[in-house]
DNA sequence: CAAAAATTTATGATGCATCATATTTTTCAT
DNA sequence: ATGAAAAATATGATGCATCATAAATTTTTG
């Protein structure tokens, strides 16, 4: 597996060490548990080991990678309890986005939303795993830049990073499809302005496929002690 | 101004510094709009530039050191937007976990969290500020950490970073005192059991003085551009 | 052969030299 | 004196050498 660096961002290697990183957590291209190692991650992107040290730094702040000891660097495993957690704070977040957002929605944002709902759907069923998981993300990400609340916006993606390397192990795991009809119902609730409906909508969707999840996470708890 | 670092984790001097900067931010000794310079600090500090590097990185992270450009690292000045977003999502999060927390205290928890509000009064009387800001910090992280929700409590953490210069600020400068009557009715409540009384209270402290504040935070933005 | 000890290896932390660049100061022509 | 140009300075980014330590491996010993 190559990361090429080409074309990043100059003064500031380290930022795109990070946005690499990030990107392979979230559609799961690391797996939970799996190990990194500065000097192998630095040889595979042609940088010194200062920039990765930097970007994985960062991602241990987050608690996207965990610090086992000082030099044992892992992809977090996430008990049920912490994911149970996250859930919540997202209830709470992505609740406050969507009835937010709804009545600050503007026609072409509600046009964003329709494309970005078709295109998954149509990634969903091509069986586009990672592509689904993109638009997914975005979808999400979006109702709190309609919401004008990109501090909100940040925590979420830090939230989503913590998850990210779970769901997308879970998903290609079960082979299940990723079930976006909610998405619809945000929709047409911001559509209208009805803020409250989009929370609920929004809401839903998060606790959608939440079962699942959890006995996916007891399931893996079990097998691997 | 000296910080000395003797003692701290080692195996990590990075966090050490961290912590410090950390704790200037919340009580005041850095003012928004103040700059930093590694060397400076590294020499204040006893260290090198590396452990200062990785700690400054991990603030401008979490936006509570801003990288205006590349070598002027400041701390940030918010607006009155910014505040207000931190402030809904704070009426979210802390709701949410005063909810979850009445739900869970225990009675040493209680008696915790009465000590904490009468130090705070003392404190108050006593015009200590800085121990002022910091049992208030406190009181409110401890409903996170009863609620057992540690990922709550990292998000909150980052916020109060973030509005700890201003707030430093603006009660240093109006000598005005911090009112924390609230904080025992969220303690009542608690006692009960009562998680709407619990996220009522805990929503009404976090506005109570919100006016003030954005009165300052305006007047500010007028005086300084 | 097994357990303990010693050695080697792997790996992140730290310090620091160097580089590029932004900022400040100085110089100089008008 | 003024503004432009040039030099000097300050400062963070990057790379890398070194260090400390934990993990793995080999050797030794009973």
């Amino acid at each position: 597996m190559k990361y090429p660096i080409e074309g990043l961002s100059h003064t500031y290697l380290g930022s795109g060490v990070y946005a690499l990183l990030r990107e392979a957590l979230i559609t799961g291209r690391f797996q939970p548990n799996d190990r990194l190692r500065i000097r192998d991650l630095a040889e595979q992107l042609g940088t010194s080991v200062t920039p990765v040290r930097d970007a994985i730094l960062q991602l241990a702040k987050e608690k996207a990678l965990i610090l086992k000891t000082p030099r044992d660097i892992r992809v977090p495993v996430l008990s049920q309890a912490q994911y149970a957690e996250i859930r919540s704070i997202r209830l709470a977040l992505e609740g406050l986005a969507a009835e937010t957002a709804a009545a600050k929605v503007k026609p072409e944002q509600l046009q964003m939303l329709e494309r970005n709902i078709r295109d998954n759907l149509e990634a969903v069923h091509s069986g586009d795993l990672i592509a689904a998981l993109k638009l997914n993300q975005a979808f999400h990400f979006a109702l709190a830049e309609i919401a004008d609340m990109p501090l909100l916006r940040d925590v979420l993606d830090s939230l989503w990073m913590r998850t990210g390397p779970l769901i997308a192990l879970a998903y290609g795991d079960f082979n299940e499809r990723m079930a976006i009809e909610h998405h619809w119902e945000v929709f047409h609730a911001l559509q209208k302005g009805d803020g409250a409906a989009a929370r609920q909508a929004i809401c839903t969707d998060i606790l959608d496929g939440n079962q699942t999840m959890m006995a996916f996470i007891a399931r893996r708890e079990a097998t691997l002690g």
